[in-house]
RNA sequence: CGGGGUGUAGCGCAGUCCGGUUAGCGCACCUGCUUUGGGAGCAGGGGGUCCCAGGUUCGAAUCCUGGUACCCCGACCA
């Protein structure tokens, strides 16, 4: 075994380890220049590609349309919102000046001390401000109402500690921001989303999440309710997913957007905002990935089947050639991305390998022995398993073939989940089994406290009050107080 | 921002304690031949401001001072 994919067997001593081999060597990304950033490689982006596409399907679906805005906020649209700037003002940077020059002692090019700023531009960490900003002159009437507006971009945070994919200081997301005009609106736009984010990670991602509201100490900088998207990763560690905020009226008051209702009563608008980012292609790493390197779902592969030749000498190489054509052009046919690498640089074994840990889900081998039988080796990258069948029909195999993998990974990281669920009713039992990771459903008595004790004592924190399932009440599992209902604990990234 | 660690070829590292030939190894790369059903073998070859700036010294990758970058563990966060 080659010494790197060795290397990715350390995991279950240090994650990150794993992560870092496994990202680097699968070609995703790489660290960029500047620090905390990150190079997308164009296999990850083509990952992140297939998820926009896919994302931006559902969101056309439901009803809602693309927009840009401005990359710089100017620093007065902060602190409009008290409790955003709270949550924000910290960790951004900052433009204080617009011009360059040459140094006069020789250095180089310096900031030109003349051009310095009037007033300081952020560079968006999120942009509800500067959308709600603009949404004021959008907005006149109810029936200029709803706006459903999302945008694809870029944002920053000048994060103090940085993790690949997980959280980089600059990362690529979407976010979607509506304007309703009633509270109800409003409220049933940001669960519609989660809901959104949920079908995509299990459907698309093969992700199993459980959707819930945070808790307030866990909610969104300036949001009433915050709902989430929680998933497990490999080592029992949670994953904030993707998340969908209930404003309220709170961005309408800061930047003082207001409609005239059907009586001609002036009101502020209610609002949502929604994203996702670059971290779900973590996600997808860390449920599905093994020592071999990525396992992707075949619906986001950038390359669902490779198909590799193994021969001696160009007679043999020709009629592979013309042989696997017809499959390619047939696999096309059935809307399967397919790559046939015929490269005579590289060795089949090395091939094999490579695309391993690119994650594809099938590999197709057609050498002498299946020319002359008829035949063609089939691996499925999930299991690993290989066989030889006919190739007649190896088309229609291969498409039904991709289905089961998108349902088996998906079902091997639902049962990974369920394993390692715990209910939990004992807090000494609580803190000795969050050593092994897993998710935990606790009665909790809804107390900021009792949580950021719970927090300081094990580190975890509550995931979500799960939306869907039981509700019985209890009491909490620390202060013996009435608990609502069980929530989900758990060591997050 | 606190604690720890590391910066030597594209990647991974040895050499540093105890200064001394022309700075070395594996992978990758280039050339040639032989190979091809799980990361090929042999032979030859190319590639280095030893993180940066000062200092000590006849002489510094190695010692001293300062800086800087990255990684890991915390706090912060998607």
């Amino acid at each position: 075994m080659a010494k790197e994919l060795k290397n990715l067997t350390k995991r279950s001593e240090s994650y990150s380890q794993w992560y870092n081999d496994l990202v680097v060597k699968a070609d995703l990304a790489e660290q960029s220049a500047v620090r905390g950033c990150m190079v997308i490689k164009p296999y990850g982006y083509a990952i992140w590609e297939k998820m926009q596409r896919q994302l931006d399907d559902m969101f056309k679906e439901t009803g809602h349309v693309n927009a840009y805005f401005p990359l710089l906020i100017p620093k007065s649209f902060l602190s409009k919102e008290a409790e955003h700037v709270e949550g924000f003002a910290k960790e951004c940077a900052v433009v204080t000046h617009h011009r360059l020059m040459n140094d006069p002692e020789g250095n180089g090019v310096v900031v030109d001390p003349a051009a310095r700023l009037e007033e300081e531009l952020i560079i968006r960490p999120t942009s509800e401000t500067v959308i709600w900003n603009t949404y004021r002159n959008w907005i006149k009437s109810y029936r200029d109402l709803p706006i459903l507006c999302n945008q694809w971009a870029n944002v920053m945070r000048w994060e103090m500690r940085t993790r690949m994919f997980l959280r980089t200081a600059e990362f690529l997301w979407q976010e979607g921001h509506t304007a309703h005009a009633t509270r109800e609106e409003a409220e049933e736009e940001t669960v519609k989303m989660i809901n959104v984010y949920g079908d995509f990670a299990e459907q698309y991602m093969g992700v199993p999440v459980i959707k819930g509201v945070k808790s307030a100490n866990e909610r969104f900088a300036g949001a009433l309710d915050t709902y989430t998207i929680e998933a497990m990763m490999q080592d029992g560690k949670a994953l904030q997913s993707g998340t969908s905020h209930f404003l309220g009226q709170n961005f309408a008051k800061a930047f003082d957007v207001q409609f005239s209702n059907k009586e001609n009563k002036m009101e502020y608008v209610w609002a949502s905002s929604w994203g996702v980012s670059t971290r779900l292609i973590g996600a997808l790493i860390m449920t599905h990935s093994d020592d071999n390197g990525l396992v992707l779902p075949p619906n986001l592969a950038p390359i669902q089947v490779v198909i590799v030749p193994i021969y001696k000498g160009d007679d043999q190489l020709n009629a592979i050639n013309e042989k696997v054509e017809g499959i390619v052009s047939k696999l096309k046919a059935l809307g399967v991305s397919v790559k046939y690498d015929n490269a005579d640089n590289k060795r089949a074994g090395f091939k094999f390998a490579e695309y391993e840990l690119k994650g594809v889900p099938v590999r197709l081998v057609m050498g002498n022995r299946d020319l002359e039988n008829g035949t063609i080796e089939v691996t499925r990258r999930d299991t690993l398993e290989k066989e030889t069948r006919s190739v007649d029909g190896i088309e229609e195999y291969v498409a039904e073939l991709l289905k089961e993998i998108q349902d088996n990974v998906y079902q091997k990281a639902l049962n990974h989940r369920e394993e390692n669920t715990y209910v939990i009713d004992s807090y000494d039992e609580f803190k000795e089994k969050i050593e092994n990771g897993g998710f935990f459903l606790c009665h909790w008595d809804g107390t900021p406290e009792t949580e950021e004790r719970i927090k300081e004592e094990t580190k975890a924190t509550i995931r979500c009050i799960p939306m869907d399932g039981d509700k019985t009440p209890g009491t909490c599992m620390v202060t013996g107080k009435p608990s609502a209902q069980r929530v989900i604990f758990a060591r997050a990234y």
